[in-house]
RNA sequence: GCGGGAGUAGUUCAGUUGGUUAGAACGUCGGCCUGUCACGCCGAAGGUCGCGGGUUCAAGUCCCGUCUCUCGCGCCA
């Protein structure tokens, strides 16, 4: 007999009656009724119930173990009385008549509960993550990350990808977010940088012939986090294909990714989330931004945003607040939402307050009724005027639509977020559905405010639409990259592009940018002399794992999908990093610091 | 870096206009209970009200500072 387990706690059922068994787990939950005792043992499989009476000598030590304990229960599977099966559990047919019962590890009072799915601070629960990893959710969270990872491996490797790794020890690329840097003990005052993607490694391993890579991806970026975003480290399925089209890309990509959601879309779902079927929809970049004022979409909201820029230039409307931002460039963009005439007043106030707090001067509107329209700033709108709104929006009687002006591209961004509020507190989000976009035909340069200067708006190594001829023909900002998004609910799952692998075209690309010749070779000069020896044309793209998951977890946040994530601050609080070095560490990595650290 | 929200028992929270000994639920501990499965019933312990300062006869409550957690903005080729 193992002196563990003969079967796990997910496994026995009626036909195992009879049969003497040992189970080990967790201590689950006890239901002590004096001269009758249940205890639930927990393992990775499952809960099974065991019983003991008074008949037993070890009833004291098994009244007396505490949760979470981890025990080895010895018993016969027995048959439950007909009324006391339990149809909510897998085993539920059947009970462990305990034997022999011995503690394995005993626990202490729990800083949380593991057996109730009650809410705890994050901050409690980041602190002893094994045990809310050993909560159901964040569990089932987990093995639906190992299956989706499974599957994307199954389903890229049947479309003839092989994977490769690529080194974490890399060096700093100069364009992005900010790099984590690793010093150099062998070459005091170098460093090494952790990848932000394994960009210029997958266009190596292209041009070294491979074809088609890809790889589940750590990539590091020290930058701040948000909901859908970890601090420090994630995962991306990074890939890439060499003599394709950026339709060849979509038409390898869209399979697996409509494959891995409509194989896990009745996780949590019942029925299943629908998916749109690919061919995924393509919306060009400049269209996104003027219709639904985000790079990222969420086409489960069916409002749509409008520009009635030239209604409000008539010489009939005498709107001077928009009128004024129109004279300085700015554009009015609307919309519609249909029906809301009833909506009591707190609606259109709540939306207002709303866009005063994201420091707009307000959400003018417009509610069109049988008698003409209403609302704050319908008296400088007169009849004619109004008459073209509701054309351009489609607005019937009982529609109202609100009104964003402002400067591009500010003024776009502001009617995406209102577009995304208005959908959201009139509640006509489709439910239960995965909505998929491309975005494509991204700017591939864009003006940098900042510092006063063109710059590359993604990734500089995508190729140009025009090629050299556009760069040398065509306004830097007019012209458009083979840049591509995959957009799914409002959350952007990957970023790709047709690379360029044109020395040519490249030197120009970056001249433009304002970098010499000189610079591109010192950073990129690895790439650089590769593209020089004989470079196939290449594109791919990088889903985010972490991402694909949280969606289909249905979880608001990325940390829900990830076994030990950061906290906000980037700190791993059960782990205490980042710490501090003892000082022969830092002398042997020529180091001294400038500041003693902040107190931990 | 900036803005919003939060911080009270092991945990999740309540706490009125500043006013008696700071409460509840879950957990913990003790007692009772032979068919429960969120078992039930009775009882008990458990508090630097994040920390520091201030106002006041009196502060969990008001003011200032600070720390922590969280959401968003900036940032994220």
């Amino acid at each position: 007999m193992h002196p563990y387990r003969t079967h796990t706690c997910g496994q026995l059922r009626a036909g195992h009656i009879g049969q003497h068994v040992t189970l080990s787990g967790w201590v689950h939950r006890k239901r002590d009724h004096g001269s009758l005792l249940f205890i639930d043992v927990r393992d990775h499989y499952g809960i099974t119930q065991c019983v003991i009476d008074r008949e037993s000598p070890l009833l004291p030590q098994v009244e007396s173990i505490k949760n979470e304990s981890v025990v080895t229960v010895v018993g016969k599977v027995v048959r439950r009385p007909d009324e006391t099966q339990n149809s909510k559990l897998a085993t539920g047919e059947i009970e462990i008549e305990i034997e022999k019962f011995s503690v394995i590890s005993a626990a202490d009072p729990l800083p949380l509960q593991v057996n109730a799915d009650a809410p705890v601070g994050e901050d409690i629960r980041l602190r002893y993550r094994f045990l809310d990893l050993r909560r159901e959710r964040l569990h089932e969270n987990m093995m639906l990350r190992s299956q989706v990872i499974a599957s994307i491996r199954r389903r890229m490797i049947d479309q003839g990808f092989m994977e490769y790794q690529t080194p974490i020890l890399t060096s700093s690329s100069p364009e992005g977010a900010r790099d984590f840097l690793v010093p150099s003990r062998l070459h005091p005052g170098k460093f090494y940088a952790l990848p932000q993607a394994p960009q210029q490694f997958k266009q190596l391993l292209m041009i070294a012939g491979f074809d088609r890579y890809f790889q589940i991806a750590p990539c590091f970026r020290d930058e701040d986090s948000r909901a859908d975003r970890s601090p420090g480290e994630f995962y991306q399925l990074d890939f890439e294909m060499s003599y394709v089209t950026q339709e060849d890309v979509f038409a390898a990509i869209e399979p697996v990714l409509h494959g891995v959601f409509h194989e896990f879309a009745g996780f949590r779902r019942q029925p299943p989330a629908a998916i749109t079927p690919a061919p995924f929809v393509r919306i060009p970049y400049d269209e996104a931004m003027l219709t639904y004022g985000s790079d990222k979409p969420d086409l489960r909201n069916p409002l749509v945003i409008v520009d009635v820029t030239d209604v409000f230039k008539r010489a009939d409307v005498e709107f001077k607040a928009f009128k004024q931002v129109i004279e300085q460039g700015g554009v009015v963009r609307c919309i519609r939402a249909p029906k809301v005439g009833d909506k009591p007043r707190s609606f259109f106030d709540k939306l207002n307050d709303w866009a005063r707090e994201q420091g707009a001067p307000g959400l003018g509107y417009i509610v069109f009724e049988a008698d003409g329209g209403k609302g704050p700033i319908a008296k400088f709108v007169p009849e004619a005027a109004q008459h073209e709104l509701r054309k351009l929006t489609k607005a019937e009687a009982g529609d109202a639509v609100f009104f964003v002006c402002d400067k591009l591209p500010a003024g776009a961004k502001m009617a995406g977020a209102a577009r995304n509020k208005i959908g959201q507190e009139m509640d006509v989000y489709e439910k239960n559905i995965f909505k998929f976009c491309w975005i494509t035909d991204f700017p591939f340069y864009e003006w940098d405010e900042e510092r006063k200067k063109i710059d590359f708006s993604h990734n500089p190594f995508s190729m140009p639409q025009g090629g050299l001829e556009a760069l040398l023909t065509k306004d830097p900002l007019s012209i458009k990259a083979y840049q591509y998004d995959i957009v799914c609910n409002g959350v952007e799952l990957s970023s790709g592009a047709i690379r360029n692998h044109s020395p040519e075209i490249m030197y120009k690309a970056f001249e433009i940018a304002g970098y010499s010749a000189a610079d591109l070779e010192s950073r990129f000069g690895g790439l650089l002399s590769a593209f020089k020896l004989g470079a196939p044309p290449h594109g791919g793209s990088a889903p985010g794992i972490d991402r694909i998951v949280m969606l289909l977890a249905d979880e608001p946040n990325i940390r829900e999908v990830v076994a030990f994530p950061l906290n906000q601050q980037a700190e791993d609080m059960m782990m205490q990093a980042p710490n501090t070095v003892p000082p022969e560490r830092l002398r042997e990595l020529n180091i001294q610091l400038k500041t003693s650290p902040q107190k931990g």
